[in-house]
DNA sequence: CCGCATCCTTTAAGATACTG
DNA sequence: CAGTATCTTAAAGGATGCGG
């Protein structure tokens, strides 16, 4: 058809972009670490290897649910290797790959960026509190 | 209290390091440019200003709402300004600030991380699947 | 044109209980 | 020790309609 509705043209438009998206490596990457432990999983590996519990300890607060998901999803995607030996009780232990190794630079950069920033970021939130006449503290949440 | 449970140390710590987890400034960081379309605005406007409708265009499939909530979120850490011409109908023009141009580096070393190691971790991924997630033995390698 | 409000669906995450 | 299975809650995202 060499005619289409402006309606049917955006949902093709819709619908390339979202394949785009799903192939972006950028997009890929985001959704790997950009949950809520897998970095600061990577960060307690890259110290050297540990053993399930040994993780779980290292953040408080993960549940057993969320530690094994997200080092099962780290393995899948290559970042991190699982090593068991077979005593009893089983002994699990996890490194980093090579290619979890080479991310943890990225890490730094991300957390380095993040550390000379975040002031001026505390203090956009603060001014954009007062302007817009919003009860938006430091600890305030009001957007929805 | 000189004495307490192990639960109630472990309640203690775990409420120590969400408290550290809120504060942490990679932590907030993520927050801010982990979402769906934080990134994509971000690199949208780092080729110039645009206006409301301009960026839209540019990401099929955002709705109104995110679209609207993305900016705002920006714009109120101080990576994006807005300037409203009040013409009839209004015009609302967005830019990056300087600090939402000092993220624009961070945003591309991440997407030349991601293109150079992206086939690395679908080759983990295809890998993952042969193994259907069996258990590795302690002699074997199966990841590499 | 820009954007807020409301309602609804999907996904992430946490709690709890149980197993080899 | 190192998980799995199930249930519930919290949050993100999306569709739609209204208003300045």
């Amino acid at each position: 058809m060499a005619t289409m509705t402006a309606a049917e043209r955006r949902e093709q438009e819709k619908a390339a972009f979202d394949v785009y998206m799903d192939g972006c490596p950028t997009h890929q990457l985001m959704g790997i670490i950009g949950n809520k432990w897998s970095m600061l999983v990577l960060a307690d590996l890259a110290h050297g290897a540990r053993r399930y519990a040994e993780v779980g300890r290292a953040l408080p607060g993960v549940s057993a649910k969320m530690l094994t998901q997200t080092l099962r999803s780290l393995e899948r995607d290559g970042f991190v290797a699982r090593s068991v030996t077979p005593s009893v009780p089983v002994q699990v232990e996890y490194t980093l790959t090579r290619l979890g190794e080479r991310i943890v630079p990225l890490l730094t950069s991300i957390r380095e960026w993040a550390d000379r920033h975040i002031d001026e970021i505390h203090a956009a939130r603060e001014r954009y509190g007062e302007g817009a006449g919003q009860a938006v503290g430091a600890d305030g949440r009001s957007l929805g």
